[in-house]
DNA sequence: TTGCATTAGTTAATATATTAACAATTAATA
DNA sequence: TATTAATTGTTAATATATTAACTAATGCAA
């Protein structure tokens, strides 16, 4: 009797929460013309002078096959481009565009308005434990390393 | 400065609890060749002997377009059935075959062993407080109401 | 009863996710 | 150094998400 009630399961608490927010922030992407995960990659790169694909896909949390195919559009878009690293042919690295980097000023306040409203009604000490709460769902793993083995 | 680490936004962060669990989850999924959308129609569909489309979107967090394919390819897999109502044609039932229940007794008890395993290091209390922290996040809208139109 | 708005599902077009296989490059090792 | 293993991206096939437009059926009001 793990799982009682389906729709009180944690996955589908996190996913109701993410149905919840998400269309707020959808909704000011839009105006812009970028996908969710267009913005993503974007929010990083204003963070990076550039960075490669497989950091990208770690920090946006977008699996690379898809990466391919949202960089290719984000360029088409004249917001990024690819450069190949000379040190390690392998490695390409996404770089934002001037009109790329234009965008932080226009879309931040914007977003911040939002996610603003959306802690505005948790105390602090509320939001403190559902990041926590969070934090240690994402840590699963690591923590619990010493005592298993992956085979 | 609402956003400061795009990693620890709430958004975020909600993404990379699902990228923890799911796997785990999806894991078992494909033992019996599930998708993990066609196990939330199933899921729900060992609780109600039969629910309409629209409710099934509600209950899934599935968007109705996408239902569309899911259901098809579970009649096509003979878990599930499509049956029109007859009090109000519009309408369209989904109900679980023979061989869609059966399946409730084999994946269940191995979903509520990966669910305990989550579950298990958190405190009654810490678990507590994150479930109350992802249902208010749930019903943001719902408890302002009365302060605010809707164009 | 006709006409219009609403509701329940579906279709269509495009974007993204998932999984597996693959190519190119680099690292490691005999 | 020739081989093999590991790493970084990409391609391919299928499934799902997103948004808008659309059909069929129902409800409601003039």
């Amino acid at each position: 009797m793990a799982i009682q009630d389906f729709s009180q399961s944690l996955p589908m608490m996190l996913y109701r929460a993410l149905d919840e927010i998400l269309p707020k922030f959808r909704y000011i992407f839009n105006e812009f013309s970028l996908t969710e995960q267009q913005w993503r990659i974007l929010r990083v790169l204003w963070e990076h002078d550039r960075i490669t694909l497989g950091r990208l896909s770690d920090l946006t949390l977008i699996p690379s096959p898809s990466l391919v195919g949202i960089v290719d559009r984000l360029i088409k878009a004249n917001l990024v481009s690819r450069e190949r690293s000379d040190s390690d042919r392998r490695m390409i690295f996404v770089v934002a565009t001037q009109e790329g980097r234009k965008l932080e000023a226009k879309v931040m306040p914007r977003v911040n308005e939002i996610y603003k409203e959306i802690k505005e009604p948790f105390s602090k000490r509320q939001w403190g434990q559902l990041i926590d709460g969070l934090n240690q769902i994402s840590h699963l793993n690591k923590k619990t390393v010493a005592n298993e083995h992956k085979e």
